[in-house]
DNA sequence: TAGATTTGTTTAAACGTTTGAATCGGGGCC
DNA sequence: GGCCCCGATTCAAACGTTTAAACAAATCTA
């Protein structure tokens, strides 16, 4: 590997000053054009590498941005994921992702480690439990933070997530629409402001219909393919089946068809399944899923906006921003079949 | 947000030099300990935040790695991505994802942007068409690079795979076994070294069984559910109807089941069906899939070591390291049910 | 007791950029 | 001809670390 290449070897070899060079590179008007044309062409010719950590010394600004979520191989937030990277890619930001397991310890060590390198901004999917102080963390030593999905108590930074309460109010309405009536909840947790809207959508919902709400017809858990497919066993060991499930998410509903599958029963047909999110899968799984759409791609852009313009200096989209969900029907819903469910 | 605490807001803080300051932070034994720990101390209270490009740009080592594959999102990649993770997580370094989506151009940007950043090496799944110049580019500027998944020609660095030829021979086998005699190939292209070693498994297995090699059974196409899924009508519309198939991997299999239970068939019964690679999903689809076990936790995990290692000076692991793949046998594969195929 | 060694700390240069201020050689203006 | 201004370029300091070399004081050693 020959010597490293930097502004004074271009400079020197033109006989020039590094300052000249370092404008000539940048396009400034100060230098006159056909000196940038000599100095461009040397730079390439040398194979000229730009230091940003040099540049980002003197500038601080490192054209660094962090996103860190629960799970990236989640589609959910790999959707999210997708939008930002649009979003970051037009404005020529490095962005560096990471998982953090929802341990608040991993996602710290990330903030710390963003903020060593001189991130200019941070979005992130908060752990469950966060403690406003490591939002502070970023914040205060001049960091911008967005939130997308979660919220953090007593956080104020543009936050973007889907109406859960909404959302799952849509399903389970869809669900009473078409004449269910035992009908049950499964996957995720009470542990984050998104299971307790999500859960209170579906129990309003049965509520205002008039209908019981039974706690064994409640079955949380994580929220993934494996454990809709372990849910499937509980669910129809219940002695009054239901003949219905509102599921966390498509992840969860599509685990749980398979499950109902492998029982030998036909999901959609014997039991009417709903999903959440919407992913491609869902279209194409069998049968179709009929699930909400939460507008993953919406937060995805929305937040990576919110966070240049903050890097621009506006603060206008400070808050909560709720996205309104839409019904997706397919055909993992039908009408209640009164052989069903006994 | 108050004055960035630096080394020297702490060295005057104390009345001791930046030197002993930097020294005592990172535990040199040139420093007292009584010293050291009134600096530790005082850099807490201050919330002194170590600035590592500072620190990089004397040292020429940044502490980062990137990682960039063909798509994220992709399982396949996850999981891969995921061993590279643990590794490198447990070496303190911070690694920078990117998908290239098999462009050349921003697989190249994304080089570029490491080489500026400093990056101390880079693990990748080149693109298809990736030129050697720009893995040379890493290499000439001192960056180490590892290449996963596919080859580059021409070029000599650690590279880890799958043996891919004999991944597919194997499932083809098994479906000869099977009592099957007209197997279609699915999905995959033939402008990767991978497309052209598993096709070869593929095919040299047929003509050591003295099969026919039709090549309306080679149904090519992207490596997705959707692709897989869509292929269904193509398959099912050949008047020689295939009785079994051997797709490019888990993602098209399950596409391809989907779509053959959309037509009114029964995959695993009517049509056997391999996929490849054993993601999670795969035990959980229905019927649970016969794949082919490709390594992928290996692949990341040799990967990152090998990088590791080369950071330490140590390049023993050059050259091509073929991971033996290995049969998992599950429902989606059934001995030849002479009625069907017809 | 003088010299050598050890221990703990400081000095100062270096890493490769950026940028406000300074310089320089011409013109144009009155 | 003196003055100011202009465009193009250079000077030099700064960004926050690391580290080889120097230094000072205390402790050994012969």
């Amino acid at each position: 590997m020959a010597q490293k290449v930097k502004l004074s070897t271009i400079a020197e070899a033109l006989g020039l000053s590094t300052a000249t060079v370092s404008l000539a590179l940048r396009d400034s008007p100060l230098v006159a054009d056909v000196t940038r044309d000599r100095i461009k062409e040397k730079a390439i010719e040398l194979g000229y590498i730009y230091n940003r950590r040099a540049a980002s010394l003197r500038t601080s600004r490192s054209g660094i941005i962090g996103v860190v979520v629960h799970d990236i191989m989640n589609p959910f937030y790999a959707e999210i994921l997708k939008a930002i990277e649009t979003e970051l890619d037009r404005s020529r930001q490095t962005f560096i992702l990471s998982n953090h397991y929802d341990s608040v310890e991993k996602q710290r060590n990330f903030i710390e480690t963003l903020l060593q390198l001189g991130g200019d901004g941070v979005i992130m999917s908060p752990a469950i439990g966060t403690p406003a102080s490591d939002i502070r963390l970023a914040l205060d030593n001049g960091m911008p933070a967005i939130l997308i999905a979660r919220s953090v108590p007593e956080i104020d930074v543009p936050t973007f997530r889907g109406d859960d309460a909404y959302g799952t109010a849509l399903a389970t309405n869809h669900l009473i629409s078409l004449g269910h009536t035992r009908i049950a909840m499964i996957g995720g947790t009470d542990h984050t402001s998104t299971g307790r809207d999500r859960y209170a959508g579906y129990a309003n919902a049965m509520k205002k219909a008039g209908l019981e709400l039974d706690p064994a017809l409640r079955i949380p858990g994580p929220r993934t393919k494996q454990s809709g497919f372990e849910a499937a066993v509980n669910f129809l060991a219940n002695p009054l089946k239901p003949t219905a499930a509102v599921c966390w998410n498509d992840l969860v509903a599509i685990g749980l068809m398979n499950g109902i599958a492998r029982a030998g029963l036909v999901p959609g047909k014997d039991i009417s399944v709903t999903g959440y999110d919407d992913l491609e899968e869902a279209a194409i799984a069998t049968p179709a899923l009929t699930t909400v759409w939460n507008g993953q791609s919406e937060v995805g852009r929305f937040a990576a906006r919110a966070l240049l313009d903050k890097l621009n200096g506006s603060s206008e989209a400070d808050g909560l921003h709720l996205i309104k969900p839409e019904m997706r029907i397919r055909q993992s819903t039908t009408p209640l079949n009164p052989g069903a469910g006994r």
